[in-house]
RNA sequence: GGCGCCUUCGUCUAGCGGCCUAGGACGGUAGGUUCUCAACCUACAAAUCACGGGUUCGAAUCCCGUAGGCGCCA
């Protein structure tokens, strides 16, 4: 049974674009082999824990169409799915590496350790424990009372073998790793106690996680010896980059995933963007349905090298998903999008008539207000100063006044006859009436625009001025 | 600094020893269409495959070095 998970810290105001893209390989993996995307929650690391941010991050996956199907809210056959709320799992296990002598007690007081890292780093030596508390003879009842945490009695020149699925045997020397606390003098697991526990409880078959753990595998597989477990499949993606290489900011870039629904990103579309990243289509296609990724996709194919965030890219897609969209559904997506993030109740039957003019222009959701407003408001302000443009103005509206047939093709027809009249160039004369009428230089189609609105509406309009 | 990962157009990538005078997509440029903007169509520019050595009849593709980038630890 392949099992996946994601394990988001709620230190952040949401979950990060990098989770959301490790999210959506796992849970393809998972679906792809019919098993379970499970979400746990890492909120060991009480200081920065930041409040909300669980709900907010779960609530994210599943408007992304990334419901998991076990996670600490709908909860699963291995919970609890909290780390916070696991602690005496840890500690049991922590004491129980003691006793057969994988760890050990650690007493050193702050000061001790203080002044260890300032020798060290004087000498040019790398900053380490140095194992002073090793040998100490365990004596646990004792040492409850005092201040203490556990340490991992890391082997001496061992290589340890990372076996990824990506880069293959990765080697690193055990002289290299520090003896890691596992469990800190409160009582809570450090992460890579935690991790390597709740992975193996959790039963998961694949550890599908960024790069950046990497270096920390060699910790965990000895752990996994230690506790004589069965080690899971490790598979190392790519970090997602910024335009200058480095690891992908807030600094840089938006990272919050949530941000892209409120800037009118289409969850797909954004998720298919993601699907890019260290991946080809066998077919070299660049849109497809996340059912079809899931039966092209293979882990193996993943490509190892940090890609760069591509914003104008992204921007494209949505672009591409938004003219794919049926009319009804888009008019949907349109009114739910302005009342969700904008607190906007948007007309529907006015929204319905303007989505086939906007459909092609439009590369956000957020792109509609721009191209729309004037179907809803009359312009406030005109793009050019139409004050010695009145007597021209007057002509049109006379024009359009006898018009019975209110029609963007009939209204078109006697306008460029107007202009022809007047002697006036059509490009101009139309600019001159698209300004009068919407207040804007670039807009939908006029003569359709002028429909919709109708004739009383923009006689109205062209008077006002 | 130590350890590890990586290196094909500006960006995302195809490529797994001959099909590569390196293909596609975004972006760019030029043109067409046009009431603006888009969309659409056509064309063009853009990588001496990081660099230097091997191996081979033949290398973007295999091996070794170097440089650079990134990550982790400190």
């Amino acid at each position: 049974m392949v099992r996946t998970r994601i394990a988001p810290s709620p230190t952040g105001e949401d979950l990060h674009i990098g989770n959301l893209y490790t999210a959506l390989i796992n849970f393809v993996w998972a679906k792809k082999n019919k098993g379970k995307f499970i979400v746990r929650i890492e909120d060991t690391d009480r200081q920065r824990l930041v409040k909300g941010a669980e709900e907010r991050i779960l609530q994210t996956l599943k408007d992304f169409g990334l419901s998991p199907d076990e996670d600490p809210q709908k909860g699963g056959p291995y919970g609890p799915y909290r780390q916070s709320e696991r602690l005496e799992i840890y500690q049991k296990l922590a004491h129980q590496l003691v006793e057969k002598g994988y760890a050990y007690y650690c007493t050193c007081s702050k000061e001790r350790l203080d002044d260890l890292r300032k020798k060290q780093i004087a000498e040019k030596k790398i900053p380490r424990y140095d194992g002073h508390c090793r040998n100490l003879k365990s004596q646990s009842s004792k040492l409850k009372t005092k201040n203490y945490v556990i340490r991992l009695k890391v082997p001496r020149d061992r290589k340890i073998v990372v076996e990824d699925l990506l880069r293959g045997r990765v080697v690193f020397d055990s002289n290299n790793l520090d003896d890691q606390i596992l469990l800190k003098s409160d009582g809570y697991p450090t992460y890579h106690l935690a991790v390597v526990i709740d992975d193996c409880l959790m039963k998961i078959s694949h550890i599908i996680r960024a790069e950046e753990w990497l270096s920390s595998t060699p910790k965990h597989i000895l752990l996994y010896e230690a506790f004589g477990w069965e080690k899971p499949v490790f598979c190392h993606l790519p970090i997602l980059r910024n335009p200058d290489r480095s690891k992908l900011s807030k600094r840089k870039n938006p990272v919050w995933a949530s941000w892209y629904l409120k800037q009118g990103y289409l969850p797909w579309a954004v998720l298919n963007y993601l699907a890019l990243m260290g991946w080809s289509h066998p077919q070299e296609k660049e849109i497809f349905s996340l059912e079809e990724f899931i039966e092209v996709f293979d882990l193996k194919d993943l490509q190892v090298v940090g890609p760069a965030f591509d914003p104008v890219k992204l921007e494209w897609m949505n672009g591409e998903y938004i003219r794919k969209t049926q009319n009804s559904k888009l008019k949907t997506q349109i009114l739910d999008f302005y009342k969700k993030y904008q607190q906007k109740n948007l007309p529907e039957n006015l929204v319905e008539k303007t989505v086939p003019l906007i459909q092609e222009r439009i590369k956000k959701l957020s792109d509609y207000w721009d191209y729309c407003q004037f179907f809803f408001e009359r312009p406030k302000e005109y793009q050019i100063d139409l004050s010695n443009k009145k007597e021209l103005l007057k002509k049109i509206y006379q024009e359009l006044e006898t018009i019975s047939d209110w029609k963007a093709q009939t209204i078109g027809e006697k306008m460029v006859y107007l202009a022809k009249k007047l002697n006036i160039k059509a490009g101009e004369f139309f600019m001159i009436l698209r300004v009068a009428i919407t207040g804007k230089k670039i807009t939908p189609p006029l003569n359709e625009s002028m429909e919709i609105l109708g004739k009383e509406e923009c006689v109205k309009r062209l008077k006002f001025i």
